[in-house]
DNA sequence: GTGGTCTAGACCACT
DNA sequence: GTGGTCTAGACCACA
């Protein structure tokens, strides 16, 4: 499904999560999908089960999956609305993201071309 | 010149690095420009000095302000070449980020608009 | 393992540094292997753990060793590539340092057979 | 005659002393010749007057200048014996930095060919 | 004045 | 258990 780089100095429950977000955003896990039980993700990820069910635990407060009791965790529906929040936040991303790159040489319509090429259901390799 | 929020989860230093990178690489802070001094920052932000210190320090490994023995810190000057690596970081967390915001609902003209409109020496409110 | 000289010029987070990069150059440590723990290096050598912690910062920033939250230090991989910086540093220092002997009446042949008899595991008793 | 760099994080009377030491060992400088005051000195390099006398009290420590009274300084004798310990010293300086080149994949011949081409009264741009 | 090092000791987050 | 952050306060070297 994904791995994820124990030397890293992220955390690895960070990791967890940014991988399914990852996955769930571009569309590859989709609505009411399973996730895999907690002990089964930490035997793949040869993690500790305690660090997946943080990882968890934090997904399911930020909205992207959610818990049956005694069945398991699936896929949530994606925001239909609100998450105003969450939107300018990404935006200000974005924008220091823009700027430190036009810092370092990059020209504005290189930037913009690369957006435009952003497909839905696209990923990219390793990120943050 | 900015302030920093004891009480965030982010490490008081690294809010100070953000502060910093963000006056740099909008442009407030010039080239050779002094910055205060470890003891001046740390009685103005009301924290320890050492703190004030490592951001310091981290700083000047990633090239943004260079000291000089006995006289202070200054601004470095902008990075000419490479930073290959670091540039294709920037590239994939737009890249993530945009994604999440279409995911969220954003039209991709919506966000190219926004990319439009980021100007060089511009800073925007709250970030990261 | 090793010991320091707490009434050295030298900073002693350095010391500890010039330790770790002979016994790793010299491999006597090996890919992969664990260092002591901050805490338990702080009492074998009757340190404070913060000097520790900032020699093991500063080698894996130096990319000595790798570092794995809540498990510890570990010794990194070679360096398989790049470093050309650093490879004409220790060049540059070995032509002063032949030069300055030959100042001082050593022999070029005497130097070039000192050079020929080291082997790439070998320690020498104080050095730097 | 040289420069120091201010940016450096050597501190600049050891700068100082570094350049005089390099063109006393190469040659350029010879024995007996006068250097330059301390004031001609600072004013050259644009530092303090202090950080310049630091440097020539040190260099007369170690046997490279002598002062005469009212004359100011000059070169000292090449060291006809003694400094077992310098000469100890440099080779293990030497014997560090080669186990570190091979431990970064120079090769021994390399190593040494570099060495054989080294020359008594040749400069290396920047070292240390 | 400046930054750099070190200690003692507390608290937190991750595994 | 591990490393990471922060404070308070001392001392040193350099310019």
């Amino acid at each position: 499904m994904f791995q994820i780089d124990l030397k890293s100095r992220k955390a690895i429950y960070e990791q967890v999560m940014d991988n399914f977000k990852r996955l769930i955003v571009t569309g590859v896990l989709k609505h009411d999908e399973k996730v895999p039980s907690i002990r089964d993700m930490a035997k793949t990820l040869t993690v500790n089960p305690n660090t997946v069910q943080k990882a968890y635990r934090e997904l399911e407060n930020q909205g992207y999956i959610y818990t049956v009791l005694g069945q398991g965790s699936f896929i949530a529906a994606p925001p239909s609305q609100g998450g105003e929040k969450e939107i300018s936040v990404l935006y200000d991303s974005i924008h220091n993201n823009v700027q430190e790159l036009m810092f370092r040489g990059e020209t504005k319509n290189a930037i913009i071309t690369f957006v435009e090429n952003i497909k839905e259901g696209e990923m990219v390799s390793g990120s943050n």
